[in-house]
DNA sequence: AACTTTCGTTGATCTATGTCAATTTGTATG
DNA sequence: CATACAAATTGACATAGATCAACGAAAGTT
C-alpha cells in the first residue's frame, strides 16, 4: 500500500531516538480499531496484517493488506483518528513511529509533511485505479491481479517473489476482492489446473507469470 | 469529494492576487489529461465535471463527479502529474490555484501542507470505505447511493437538495457505479414508479429520501 | 427544418457468480 | 491423542445483471 519513509530506517538521518520503538505483535493482535484516536504510524518489519472497515451489518470487510515494508496509518494522521482497523495475520514485528513527538520536535517536520503528501496523494491515484478495475473485473481477473500485485510487492522487497506465503484466509480475499469465498476458492483450483500456480495450505507458488498476466488483462 | 479551501477564497486572508484566477470553461472542455505534468488546482465555480481514467481497453472510465465547491487535482501536486484527465459535464467556470507559485511565495506553505494533508487523508479514507461498499452492493444500492450523495453534496453547498441537475449521462453513471447503461436506466425507472424520485430529463427530484436510504442500506 | 448521431428506454436471453448444503481438511484445545 | 472448531473444497441450484437487439427521443449539424 505504501513505501517506507526512508529516514524512517534507524541509521539514516533521522532526528533519532524517541521516534521509533520496535514492538511484536501476536497472531490476530489489532495495532489499532477504526475511529480510534491516531497514536503512530506503524511500518511493518515482518508479518502481514489486513485492515478492515466496519460494515453496516456488523460485518467487517477488508479493505487491505500490509506486508513487511509497509507503512500503516498514515492517513489517520490527517485526520486524527484513524479510518479502519488493522489487525495482524500471522506473528510479526513492527516499527511505531511516534509522529506525534516527531512534529513536536518541530525539526524537519517539513520534510515529513512533504513525504506524507507524497505518500497521500499516491495513495490516491492508487486507489482511484484500483477501485475503478475492481469494480469492472471478472472473478478470473480480480484473482490474478490479486497474486500478481502481492507477487510483485513481495518480490520489489526482500525474498523473489515466486513463493508467496498467503496469510489471509479465503474469506479475507473474498471480502478484499468483493467475491464469495467459494468463488474464490473455485477459481484458485482452476488456476491451479492450468498450471498458473502451485498452491499448497498458505503458500502459494507463481508458475506462470505471464498466464496470470494475460488472465488479469483478458478473459 | 473534497472542500474548498477556505484560504483559496479571495478576501479571506490569502497571499492573494497571483494565485486565483478565474477561468470559465464549455461543455465537454478538458480541464487536464491524465498524465499531464501538474499545474493547479482548480475549484469548481459553477458546472460539473467528471474524472476519468485510461482504461486497458483504450475505454475510459468514470472514477468521479465534482459540483461546486469541489476542488479538482489535488492529488496532482503530489505526484508532479494528474492521475485522471477532467471534462466539464456543461458550461461552467472554476478558480485556477495556481499552486506552484503559492509555494514558491514561500509564505503560508506550512498552512497549505496541513491543509493539503487533511483533505488528502480525508480523500483516502473516503476512498476506502467507499471502494469497499460499492463492489458489495447490488445495483438498486448503488443508485440510491449514488443519488443520496449527490443530493447531500448540493444541499451542503448551495440550493435545496431535492432538485438534482444531473449533467452526467446514463453511460457516465454506469461506468462510475460498475453498471451497464441499461442497468441504470431500468433501476431508475424502477425508483421512479415506485415514488423514490421523479425524473425528468437531466433534472432529478428526490421525492422519498428515507425510502432511498433503506434502498442504499438493505435490499 | 431535415438529417445524423448520440442517448435513453425496454424486451429477450445468457452467464457468471452468489447462495445453500454437504464433505473434507486443517488447526486449536483439553 | 482425541475432540471440537474453523476453514477450504466441491456440487447443485437460483438469480442479478450483462449482453444483444430494436426502437424512440434528444441534441447537435448543415
Amino acid at each position: 500500500m505504501c513505501q517506507v519513509l526512508e529516514y524512517a530506517e534507524p541509521g539514516s538521518g533521522v532526528p533519532s531516538g524517541i521516534l521509533l520503538r520496535r514492538q511484536s505483535v501476536k497472531k490476530g493482535e489489532m495495532l489499532f480499531g477504526a475511529e480510534q484516536l491516531f497514536k503512530a504510524v506503524y511500518a511493518v518489519k515482518s508479518g502481514s496484517f489486513k485492515a478492515m472497515v466496519p460494515d453496516l451489518n456488523r460485518q467487517e470487510r477488508v479493505v487491505g493488506f500490509y506486508l513487511p515494508g509497509d507503512l500503516i496509518g498514515i492517513e489517520g494522521m490527517a485526520n486524527q483518528h484513524y479510518s479502519y482497523s488493522v489487525r495482524a495475520l500471522e506473528a510479526g514485528s513492527v516499527c511505531v513511529l511516534d509522529i506525534g513527538r516527531l512534529t513536536e520536535s518541530g525539526r524537519s517536520t517539513e520534510a515529513i509533511q512533504r513525504a506524507l503528501i507524497e505518500m497521500l496523494g499516491k495513495e490516491v491515484a492508487l486507489n482511484h485505479s484500483q477501485t475503478a478495475s475492481l469494480i469492472r473485473q471478472n472473478a478470473d481477473q480480480r484473482l490474478a491481479a490479486f497474486i500478481l500485485a502481492l507477487a510483485l510487492r513481495t518480490s520489489l522487497r526482500g525474498l523473489g517473489g515466486d513463493r508467496l506465503y498467503l496469510g489471509m484466509s479465503r474469506s479475507d480475499m473474498a471480502s478484499y476482492l468483493g467475491l464469495a469465498r467459494e468463488t474464490v476458492s473455485r477459481v484458485l483450483t482452476r488456476f491451479q489446473k492450468e498450471g498458473l500456480i502451485q498452491l499448497r495450505n498458505q503458500s502459494l507458488m507463481l508458475l506462470s507469470w505471464d498466464g496470470l498476466r494475460q488472465v488479469a488483462a483478458s478473459r
